[in-house]
DNA sequence: ACCGGCATGTAACGGGTTACATGATTTT
DNA sequence: AAAATCATGTAACCCGTTACATGCCGGT
């Protein structure tokens, strides 16, 4: 799904601009399940516009510089829709820190261990910030999501955590303080 | 992490085809965490041939078109652990269901629960297919990350089995039966 | 005075996907 | 006889990332 229909998407659920619609994928629920940057964002928006799929209104606020704030029109939803009616491509993921872990003998031991723990603790911040985002004042299908995102991600943690010792295992097996420090 | 990496990767295992390359990336251990399809690997072996990075035996069969084997060499094997040695990016996961199930209020119902079930059935199936070819015959290493794979799509499968009311409420969106029900 | 955040955009580049092209063998 | 599998490859296209360019505001 490219971000053009990305886009269209964020803005059935409310005005934005290119700007916030970034910062949702950054930190709202969609960063577990897509990313756009500003370079694909700002062309998309500008595409959306011109095929009337999308309105804008500039909004100069005085001091910061003038928003472009975006606003879907029903054609747009429409168009939308019709996306979300097809058949969806299949998942792809491409993780560089598995394939590393993979070829894991091929690391240098710090580096494998930086690595990994980088990792671990990131999995770890992004399950906290899913929970913390979570007061069940949203709709139940963004729940479903969000909650999918963070059972994933609590699910690396816990994996890796119990698994450990299948990468470290060249001195002593007690790895879970050892991990710890550093 | 681009293809021309991956590829030598996977030459480090042993030599391999391209066509035989693809296969791992579709069943190996490695369809969990990257994809690749003909379009670049072949390309890929090429330039790394190139650029001496991997050896490449003719191999005729009888009936069969040529088979070219691909095989890694010193040079090949030094870049691939320099490329190792650097920071891996962060992951990059793009999941076109989890969007549509995200705004699954603007699906057909029906649709939904085709595209519902069919992911369900898809994490099954590939979390049952890790299972399958674990039998610790293979090294710790390539057992973490096969076994976080198969770990992810249990978890995938848990979570999708405990909320599917979130997204089905419409027949018996009661507490109750959330509560009573697995 | 400087840095981080707000705010928008363009252009080049890179790289993967898709579609096309070929052709023999084995299975149904 | 048709379809699936084996087997390799090229070229166009799409589209996302990266780097560059600009400029104001608020806090330290």
């Amino acid at each position: 799904m490219d971000v053009r229909t990305l886009c269209l998407g964020i803005l059935t659920l409310g005005d934005s601009s290119g700007y916030d619609i970034r910062k949702q994928f950054e930190e709202g629920p969609f960063a577990y399940f897509h990313h756009a940057g500003f370079g694909s964002i700002y062309p998309a928006l500008k595409a959306l516009n011109r095929e009337g799929l999308v309105d804008c209104f500039e909004m100069s606020q005085r001091g910061r510089p003038g928003k472009k704030v975006y606003s879907i029109t029903a054609k747009g939803l429409e168009a939308f829709r019709n996306r979300l009616a097809k058949k969806p491509a299949r998942d792809k993921n491409r993780s560089e820190i598995m394939v590393m872990l993979f070829f894991a003998h091929l690391l240098d031991e710090d580096h494998l261990r930086e690595v990994f723990e980088g990792y671990l603790g990131g999995c770890r911040k992004a399950a906290e910030h899913i929970k913390s985002l979570d007061p069940a004042g949203i709709p139940p299908n963004c729940q479903f999501t969000s909650g999918f995102g963070q059972a994933l991600y609590e699910a690396a943690v816990r994996y890796m955590e119990d698994n450990r010792h299948l990468l470290f295992d060249k001195e002593g097996n007690d790895q879970r303080k050892a991990g710890m420090e550093r």
